[in-house]
DNA sequence: GCAAAAGTGTTGCAGATACACCCATGG
DNA sequence: CCATGGGTGTATCTGCAACACTTTTGC
């Protein structure tokens, strides 16, 4: 990611991508019991800001989120929610960008004014993401969502109306096991609720009504490794998914 | 609305204007016991579309929609809401449409390829807009949800997207009494959410449940005129809804 | 006075919470 | 063998849906 590239490329393919309207991507993540955002930077040495792309004219917004998280993680499976537009008339100008950066010998009187951007979170395992770890420059980070470093436009904003957002969801719809890997416990569910909604929960309640729901398949298999009694590995199914939508199950915490 | 007015709009207002993006707007009303919503013509005699616009430079989008609404209703204090994001490639083509239209006169060579929209909904009561109906098109109606007439564009997919937007938000916040004068009854508001939630409810515990929220005021007033007992005549509180929401209430359905 | 609508009280059931108890594992 | 974490059963509590009963109004 290079800002005179992002520049050079208004330029020149204009006939191609929509320079006003951009998506920002707030891609989550759970590492060490911390949720956790993917920054990056757009000058080395400059603040941080999140990952994001103009779109192709020939794509909608989704496949332009898409297209972002496949190029930053080298995974295209990744579970992606818009939640919110970001349209201040001062949030991402071009102009006073080139001048912040001291970049001025650039001819900026093709550029766009204010830039709108399309607010999508995004839920990934922290493993899968370390397997295709190789591709990431040095300018990319993992950063704990409660300990934010000074993010350029109206990045925090985005990045707290995601959390906001993914709270919400959370709350209404079991879509946790995103972060988790296929097969996990549920003790390690109930952490990441726990995490996410910053709520203790107790335990025997939680189990219940997970399997309540009846989404979660119960392998035959247990998780080794640790000390003490080995728990039950389980894995979200779809198909269960879907029947528990038709009978109308409510997922709510 | 003119759609050559919008083309010359397109032509000679590039400085103010964004033309790949729009806003357009659900404004929902209640009456006669049906969910309807306000449609609008581009050309006389020609289909349907939603009340639109596109987007000033120097305001965001919100701005943008309420602009919208209080030309169509001469209100501006609208209940409104942003729910999704429409940019399929092919959902708006300046181009085609001219052509469909037999405008083929039109230089459009300084026309966009796709508009994206951002779709919002919005909730009236009726009464408050029949008020100011003064200014209204004669191509302008309410349509009831269940009876749309064939729309232009991805107008139908918006609405519906609207309508299931609406339903999840009233299953969880208390945003029916937008749809009411502001004095109303529990028969009024339980008759809108079977309206919108399109489910019969028992009368004693629906009442029982909206003032367990304890976001309703009950005035020393009844409603007069019909026939049988008079109801108690309620007002939604604003000060009594933020203190429920600081109490961590849950307004679920 | 009666029918219909609205307010209020009562009861029973289902779901959730809290707790208790047991089991398994590694140190 | 014991501390800890995990699975499962059970008692209790709570909320709410359903129903009953009462009150009020217009005709």
């Amino acid at each position: 990611m290079d800002l005179e590239k992002i520049i050079s490329n208004v330029k020149n393919n204009r006939e191609q991508i929509d320079f006003n309207i951009s998506v920002d991507c707030v891609l989550f993540t759970v590492q060490d019991n911390k949720l956790k955002v993917l920054l990056t930077k757009l000058l080395p040495g400059n603040e941080w800001v999140l990952p994001g792309g103009f779109i192709f004219r020939s794509e909608n917004v989704e496949t332009a989120a898409i297209r972002v998280l496949k190029q930053r993680t080298g995974l295209d499976q990744i579970f992606l929610q818009q939640f919110n537009t970001f349209s201040d008339p001062n949030r991402f100008l071009f102009r006073s960008l080139i001048k912040d950066l001291g970049l001025e010998t650039i001819d900026i009187v093709q550029l766009p004014e204010r830039v709108i951007s399309i607010g999508f979170f995004a839920l990934v395992n922290y493993e899968l993401i370390t397997l295709t770890g190789g591709e990431f420059e040095e300018d990319t980070c993992w950063a704990e969502v409660t300990k934010l470093p000074k993010l350029m436009f109206d990045h925090q904003i985005i990045i707290i109306e995601a959390m906001e957002s993914l709270r919400k969801e959370l709350y209404f719809k079991p879509i946790a096991y995103n972060l988790l890997p296929e097969k996990f416990t549920m003790p390690e569910l109930q952490k990441l609720y726990e995490i996410i909604l910053d709520k203790k929960m107790e335990r025997s309640s939680f189990q219940k009504k997970m399997l309540k729901w009846d989404i979660y398949e119960r392998l035959n298999e247990r998780k080794t490794g640790g000390a003490h009694k080995q728990p039950f590995l389980y894995r979200f199914d779809t198909m269960k998914y879907k029947v528990a939508i038709e009978k109308d199950i409510k997922f709510g915490m």
